[in-house]
Formats: C-alpha cells, structure tokens, sequence
DNA sequence: CTCATTTGACCGGC
DNA sequence: GCCGGTCAAATGAG
C-alpha cells in the first residue's frame, strides 16, 4: 500500500543514518551508564545529559523526516494514516443537529430526581477524533494502550452491526476535576486485531504533565513498553485528527520497528539493545501498571505510527516517578503505589482499559 | 475496606 | 420503537 519513491528512498536513508546514530548514541550512553565511576573529564550526569540529549535529538529528527514524507498520504509510510480530520466518525453517529451538552456532567443521578433534560443529550458537538490501533496478534489485549490519560470504564454496549462491544471510558478526574472527556474503544469487524479509539471532548484535567492544553495538543509522543506486554497506544486529546498504529509491513516501517525492538530500556537505568529482536513482539505496548519493577522496556516513539499531521518529537521527560493520582485507573486490577514509569511527554500514565473478554468475544 | 469493572436498566435522539 | 450513550448497583480484586 505504499510505494516509496525516490525522494523516499533518499529520505529513508537520511532517517536510517539519524536512527543509527542515536543508536550509537544509546550505546554510547549504556556505556557511560554500565561504567562503575567513570573519571573523565566530565561529571557522569553532563555526559549522560549530553548523549540523551543527542539521542533525543536524533529521534527527533528521524522522526521529523519520517513524518515530512509522510505528508503525502499517497506515500504514506503509516499504512492507514489519515491526515484527514473525521469529525464525526462511527456507524451510528449523528450530524451535530442539536445544541451542545452544558457544560455540567451526565452524572447527575437519575433515580433521584428528573435529570435536567439537557445532561443526557449527546455530546455532538464536542470535539471528536478517532484513531485506529492496531494490535499485534496473539498479544493478549487485556492490557491497556497508553495515550497519556487515566480512564475510567463506564460502560459497555453491543452495538448494532457490529461483531464487538463498545467500551466506552471517561477520564478518571471527571469527578475530581471535572474533566469531561470521553472514549471509546471498538473492535473493528473486519480484522480483530484493530481498535478503533472514539476520543470526545477536551482534557480540562491536569493529566499530562499539569498542563491541560498541552494534553489538547498532545498525542503520546512516547510511550514504554515493556516486553511480552499488550499493545499500549492511544491518542492524546487533539481536535479531531485519525491515526492508526499499525504493523510493519513495509521497509520502513521495519526498520524503525526494529530499531523499537532493538532499543530497550531497563529498569535499571541501562540502555540495552537487545540482541534478539524476536524476543520483542511487536507492539506490546502494556499498561504501566503492568511493569514489573525487573522488566526491560522498549521505547516506542509512537509519533512516528502517527497522524502525518503531527511533527513530534521526543520529549526529554522520562518520568520515572510514581503517579500520585488518587484516583488511578488501571484496569485489570487496582495498584497501589506501584511503580508507575512515565514515559509520556505528558508525563503521565495511563491505562488503556481494554476488557479482552468484551472485546474478544 | 477501597476502588475499578461489569452489566442491566434507563434516557434521549432519531 | 430502536439504538447509542450513560448511570449506578452489584461484584470482585487487591
């Protein structure tokens, strides 16, 4: 589905030299980090500073070119882009032929007493995206798919004409800080193996880092991914912008899906590439929650399976703190003070609340 | 005990 | 009346 032409082929090396120079780079540093007390010139932390630096921006920069030739959905290298914006995507989704919702929430309750008309009206008009993840094979998909925000399930639904249930998810600072944004999740029909991710309305939470408009803005630029985990993506709240993550099947896909398999980062602050790409299934992306304090993680620049609209780069904010957020959604089970690797721009993580038994059945 | 998920029921648009 | 979206009690996991 893709044809890469010369101006590709031209790029794609200039993205093959900048993802091999971050990896020297990476190996660089794992020296740098593997070595007992290095007494060079220079403290330990500049050197690692410098070469993270260098590293991020050679991701950056590959990421740039990768996503420049992207422009062209003709040649995409992301096999079902669509820089197209579908405001209203779906099946069943209605034309915004009405008022919009107030802004309170739906969650009055309505046993109590008549719910205000309003509150229970569809969220028509408010922004609404939509991106496609596709799952690896086999990979269990009990897990979550990270896009930077902590959801909450809230219900799910047999839709008609459709083999899969909806999931559908709220963030989890609904209550807390009134956010009102909403997902939902849906196994394609055709092929399983992809989710189609409905996102509807804004962040107003300070999910990501604190910064609201920076979740608006922001798809996961980063996410970790431990090992022999589920797939982990999802979008960022931006105004109405379809992606899909999808498996290698060209050129360079392959090769920066390698250079994924390849580039792991272990708990232990080292850098490793693995020597064995096929122990790194492609796109197990995991839920935080599900890391295991021993596990070694890959990094996935997941703005390159992204919009060709965004130009994303790598933020420097490996977060490696714990998540402090009371009311953390991790599905599957409840984590309490676990360690929760944020790798996220947003510097927050998140679960994609993926019921594999909704969704498998 | 707390909190997330499940699931049947309800609500509102069409 | 159908259907999608949401609610909330029940359930279960940690």
């Amino acid at each position: 589905m893709e044809n890469y032409g010369a101006d590709n082929n031209g790029e794609l090396n200039r993205i093959i030299s900048e993802l091999t120079q971050g990896k020297d780079l990476v190996h660089q540093l794992q020296l740098q980090l593997n070595a007992p007390y290095s007494s060079s010139s220079s403290s330990p932390e500049t050197t690692r500073d410098f070469l993270l630096h260098n590293i991020q921006s050679k991701f950056d920069k590959a990421l740039s070119l990768l996503q420049y030739s992207t422009g062209d959905t003709s040649n995409s290298l992301l096999p079902h882009s669509n820089s197209v914006p579908i405001p209203y995507f779906g099946r069943s989704e209605s034309p915004p032929s009405f008022t919009a919702s107030p802004p309170h929430s739906e969650d009055s309750d309505r046993d109590l007493e008549p719910k205000d008309p309003a509150t229970r009206k569809r969220k028509s008009n408010t922004p609404r995206w939509t991106k496609q993840v596709q799952i690896c094979p086999g990979v269990p998909v009990e897990g979550t798919l990270d896009d930077g925000f902590n959801w909450r399930k809230y219900g799910q639904k047999d839709i008609l004409g459709a083999k899969y249930p909806r999931g559908y998810y709220r963030c989890t600072l609904r209550h807390v800080q009134g956010c009102l944004a909403t997902k939902q999740v849906q196994r394609a029909d055709e092929d399983p193996t992809i989710f189609e991710v409905t996102y509807r309305g804004r962040h107003t939470c300070n999910q990501g880092g604190g910064n609201a408009n920076n979740n608006v803005m922001n798809p996961e630029p980063l996410t970790i991914i431990p090992q022999n985990q589920e797939q982990n993506l999802g979008a960022g709240s931006r105004n109405e912008h379809q992606q899909i993550v999808s498996e290698p099947q060209q050129n360079p896909q392959e090769i920066l899906l390698n250079f994924q398999r390849n580039l792991n980062i272990s708990n232990d602050n080292n850098f490793n590439f693995n020597t064995d790409p096929n122990n790194v299934p492609f796109s197990t992306f995991a839920s935080s929650s599900d890391i295991k304090s021993d596990q070694d993680y890959s990094f996935v620049p997941n703005s390159i399976i992204q919009s060709n609209n965004f130009v994303e780069s790598f933020s420097p904010s490996y977060n490696f703190g714990m998540s402090s957020n009371s009311e953390m959604n991790n599905f599957g089970g409840k984590q309490n003070g676990s360690n929760d690797y944020q790798f996220n721009s947003m510097g927050y993580e998140s679960n994609f609340p993926f019921d594999y038994q909704g969704f498998s059945s």
